[in-house]
DNA sequence: CTAAAACACGACAAAGACAGTAGACAAAAC
DNA sequence: GTTTTGTCTACTGTCTTTGTCGTGTTTTAG
């Protein structure tokens, strides 16, 4: 399960990438992307600022300032942004590669059965999600449209 | 990431399978099962009761007692067990079948955009992990030992 | 220059999940 | 009927999650 904090970043961003395809687009203020997104405005604030530290979003204080998308949406990825705000998404510690840590009880890696069958998922489960993008997100509400409209 | 209940499982149940292809397999008190995979032997107990209920093992009370496997380990699905241990997997509740939950801020399921990311997502995951059964545990130690012993 | 509007950052807190531990009970064998 | 084993309920400390609050800092409108 992927945490409220995780759908909130998503909603977010989704608002901002929305944001960006207008005309003129602008820096949003916390205040309007937690209405826009349905996000606690003071929660907001925490998620935002892990994402922008990430290097996704950009943010320009003191009056007029607010939030900005500085990565096309198809430079974010979905699973970065997992490891950013739920932390490592592989199911053992010692399957992480930027958070690896070794199992406590476990005698030899190399023999571990637990890790050697869940490492095979795992990496089919990196191949599927390390490929997807914000901007999978924005299309699917594309295809949504044109089946809504049809 | 998997807790630690589930490795505790997936080392009992690999205990038990190994008894299980001897000669002349035996019912293992829980002192045993703990003593062979490293467990809390008080902390076992839930366990083992919980993938009883799953029916994937059986108890004997009394003296002489102990727990045995009443499955083949190629019927035993790592994903079942991983649901009756750690719960849902699906990466959000509304994609559950058997734990659906609606999510609370979701106003049409239809169109929502994170929802239909993860499905495509989830699907695909339920597709490697689905397949995946302990039998494949047990082999994956025979590749192992293949390798060491070249 | 000052006040207002906005982001930044740390502390705090309630609720729940996780990882066990403990005690009392029930059944079966000897 | 005593011992050995599983069964069941309850409890507890620690950590994570989901926020809220207070206080600062930066910028700009006026």
């Amino acid at each position: 399960m992927i945490t409220q904090k995780m759908k909130y970043a998503l909603k977010a961003l989704l608002v901002l990438a929305d944001e960006a395809t207008r005309p003129k687009p602008e820096a949003l203020t916390i205040e309007e992307i937690a209405k826009r997104s349905g996000t606690p405005k003071r929660f907001l604030e925490h998620i935002l600022l892990e994402v922008r530290n990430a290097g996704v979003i950009a943010s320009i204080r003191g009056r007029s300032g607010g939030y900005s998308l500085i990565k096309k949406p198809s430079d974010v990825s979905i699973s970065e942004l997992l490891r950013t705000i739920d932390g490592p998404i592989a199911p053992l510690p010692c399957l992480s590669r930027r958070a690896y840590q070794r199992c406590e009880d476990c005698a030899d890696e190399a023999t571990c059965r637990i890790r050697k069958v869940f490492a095979e998922v795992f990496w089919s489960y990196l191949l599927i999600i390390d490929s997807l993008t914000l901007e999978d997100m924005l299309r699917s509400s594309e295809a949504a449209d044109q089946v809504l409209g049809a």
